[in-house]
DNA sequence: CTGTTAGCGCGTTCAC
DNA sequence: GTGAACGCGCTAACAG
């Protein structure tokens, strides 16, 4: 900067302020500023702006799994609305496990994020106390917390897993089967469980815990489950599974079997993703906004950035039963 | 630091040296700094530290889409290989324009990342440009490069397409259309559609133009896209889909018109995910190791920020043909 | 509107 | 093995 502000012949606050608040400058100086950055393609060091100024714009991302196609739209939406507010996003893999959350939070704090945003409602002891000291705004998502650290933007696991529940019963099914992802260290699975059981009960229909069983999300998996679960159960008329993986795998289990979808057994899956409403037959599913989710995330980060009041916010953005053919 | 210091009753250096290197200082000193350092939940800044030595631990990815699931499984890698040397990830997307690209890179620059990794190829003057003055190690992937900026790690777009183009003929199909993503600003789909057509000419078969189609990658557009093949060329025996959910779209369109897989029409597919092993029937692809590239590239930049020669290095990962039901 | 001064919180380099 | 001085490249807060 130094260099460039000898070539324009100005002081090195001048370009300074010509990089950021051109308006702030008279347009004889903008332009020789411009010229030389144009020269010697110049690029502002952000690092030594935001030790200065102690303002960084760089939000912190930390999701159970990139790879998980789930959270893709999420990250997109939030890389969109960043991007559009002159924002970087960095990204860190938790992969379920709080002592990761809680490495990956303290690296991003580390690198004075101005923002976080978890896709997790459960965190360690250490993870809330470096959270709350840093005075970082921080959007949990994936849940609704009971009890948010600062903000909250999701869906409601138990009410959209009861919702999809009493759905298959008005549909006149009588024994749903549930596969669920992996319960420990999973907030989320929990609820839908509890969402699941609570269903039942208000029908009036036995809560029998084998009608649940816990798959990791491939599609073999929900295959196997499927195939566990009608042979436990052979009276079984409907499958629900928290995941498009796990539905479409018990899906293509009854192709193979020949077994005719819905009218042999009827299949539910979670989250709207394109696969399920183009599958042979289609499937029925519950619509996450997920891509919703995180552009409100990021939305709310910002306007808190750009000086909004810091309360507690928690949004819920709902879901919905998207009825198609497979049940 | 300067607070912990006092308390600790050391000078800010020994806090220092007993935060990076533990081993350089007494074991008294680093007890009274850890103790210190846990009781106030002191977190290093990394922006002041970058700055001082003007060295940064955060790598740049610009891909062109989160949202495609393809790369998710070459972010993850990118990111765990990573974690796993204390560096983190910048992601930002270029949405297939040269021009985001650009803005991308000079963001990351910016922010003084030090190192990137393009999933790309070709790029604008200014973006090659601002890489070469930066100095900052560059990985292209997505494609072999000709003329690499630095390092390269992919496979061949052309070589894939053309062998799957082959194969399909070794098994005795003679009419090949063939499905492309969309070849405005995209290097990759431009090579494939050459591998297509090389394949063609060496067997001796009619290079008709009106084989290709190009498609946005949608399961609708994927169906859409064989049902226009079809109709073109009624005596189509082969469908090769430049994209797994133009496959599958593809696939389920024969579900829906009775059409036997691979009978009546074989579907070969790009890209091994999960989704193309369980389906019926299971569709033939090409095995493009994602995640390989993705360590391997990783691995790369961690090696050269070791202090490996800064050599040009071209890495091809191959490709493999993985035969299955639907050919 | 422009320039000057004084840090931001560390790491490097050198003494001790 | 430890500490003091200095500077990384920029911006805040003032003065002109």
């Amino acid at each position: 900067m130094r260099d460039i502000a000898r070539h324009a012949g100005v002081s090195p606050m001048t370009v300074s302020r010509a990089l950021r608040e051109p308006a702030a400058v008279s347009e004889k100086m903008r332009a020789k500023v411009d010229a030389a950055v144009r020269e010697f393609g110049y690029l502002p060091n952000r690092i030594a702006g935001s030790l200065s100024s102690s303002r960084s714009n760089v939000v912190g991302l930390i999701v159970p799994g990139i790879r998980n196609s789930l959270y893709a739209g999420m990250i997109q939406a939030v890389s969109e609305v960043l991007r559009a507010n002159g924002m970087h996003l960095m990204i860190a893999n938790s992969g379920h496990s709080l002592e990761d959350e809680e490495a990956a939070v303290a690296a991003f704090l580390g690198q004075r994020v101005c923002g976080l945003v978890l896709h997790n409602t459960t965190h360690s002891k250490r993870t809330r106390e470096m959270l709350e000291r840093s005075g970082v705004p921080v959007i949990e998502t994936g849940n609704l917390p009971d009890d948010p650290i600062d903000m909250a933007v999701s869906y409601s696991n138990f009410e959209a897993t009861r919702a999809m529940t009493l759905h298959l019963a008005r549909l006149g099914h009588r024994k749903i089967g549930f596969v669920t992802l992996p319960l420990r260290d999973n907030d989320r699975s929990e609820e839908r469980r509890r969402g699941y059981f609570a269903a039942l009960r208000e029908l009036g229909l036995p809560a029998d815990d084998s009608l649940v069983l816990e798959a990791a999300g491939g599609f073999s998996e929900g295959a196997d489950a499927l195939v566990r679960l009608v042979n436990a159960h052979p009276d079984l008329d409907a499958g629900f599974f928290a995941g498009e993986v796990l539905a479409v795998g018990a899906l293509f289990e009854c192709q193979r079997r020949g077994w005719d979808v819905p009218g042999r057994i009827a299949i539910a899956s979670y989250d709207d993703v394109d696969l399920l409403k183009h599958a042979v037959p289609s499937v029925t599913t519950l619509r996450i906004p997920r891509q919703e989710i995180g552009r409100r995330s990021a939305e709310l980060l910002v306007q808190r950035l750009q000086g909004a009041p810091a309360e507690r916010v928690k949004v819920d953005l709902g879901f919905e039963i998207v009825q198609r053919e497979s049940t």
